[in-house]
DNA sequence: GGACAGTACATGCACATGCATTCAATGCAA
DNA sequence: TTGCATTGAATGCATGTGCATGTACTGTCC
């Protein structure tokens, strides 16, 4: 028996797979109902929340997608793929950063904020469903 | 501002964070480090430690595919893909099962089972790197 | 000014994934 | 036995992702 050499290491097996378990879990709930009613898979609404917050109350203030980066979990294409798809839903608009023009400017727009406050509360439930209580089966071995 | 609307939500919004930046930081040092010095990602890896622990020690022990799809958080596509990927490279071996023709047998091969134990000190390895001590930057945003 | 390294973002490409579908086999009912 | 719903797994297809690269721009050194 390979598998039970200390102590340790099953225990750190045994949280690694219950950070499996809760991630599968709340991820494909999330990209599923966020897909079926707003259109938005689950890292595009965390890139929209992150515009929320960065942006804040006001409208019209301009986050870099440098920044960005540091904070949702992609890699630099995929984050730059995914705001394509926002731009083009009409969610946030590129603009070419004055003082540095390399970097992008993104701007939430009002249909962009909209969106976002209407999903949210779907957010919050689908996290309290999968966070919240004890795990259950997780999405991708429920289908099929 | 509409992100404060409850405390509740916002500390489950935060041990939502947390989960993915853990997630994500684990997952990608996982499929790097096991991509890299033996050809496996990360599910590969789980479902040949599954294997490894529902054959037991002893060889030769078939385990359901079916079975699988519960502990490993992918989709029945996905799942047999992944095995097809394991029997392409010599790691495990279907076979029909006699029982119910429908089902498939799988069978870690000596290979397989070599592989998992040569991984599996660089997998644990990652999991106290990434689990154990406070996270750091997780993998998509180092990229680049 | 000109050459060159470094940064910010976009894109070509290969690949893993999920959904829907298909195929094979089982169980049940008539 | 035939007919039909169900289950286990494989496959067509569209899509999202990461890596490597390309493009545009900045800053530095000469």
């Amino acid at each position: 028996m390979a598998e039970l050499d200390s102590p340790a290491e099953a225990g750190l097996v045994a949280q690694w797979r219950e950070l499996l378990a809760r991630h599968a879990a709340a991820a494909c709930m999330l990209d599923r109902e966020l897909g079926e009613r707003f259109g938005l898979g689950m890292s595009e609404f965390e890139v929209l929340e992150r515009l929320v917050e960065d942006c804040g109350g006001g409208g019209g203030q301009a986050v870099r997608v440098s920044g960005l980066a540091h904070t949702v979990h992609l890699s630099q294409s995929a984050l730059s793929r995914l705001i394509a798809r926002l731009e083009k839903a009409g969610l946030v608009t590129r603009a070419m950063c004055e003082s540095d023009r390399r970097g992008v400017l993104l701007t939430l727009t009002e249909a962009g904020r909209e969106r976002y406050e209407q999903a949210r509360p779907l957010h919050r439930q689908v996290l309290e469903l999968t966070l919240g209580e004890g795990l259950g089966p997780a999405c991708g071995s429920t289908s099929g």
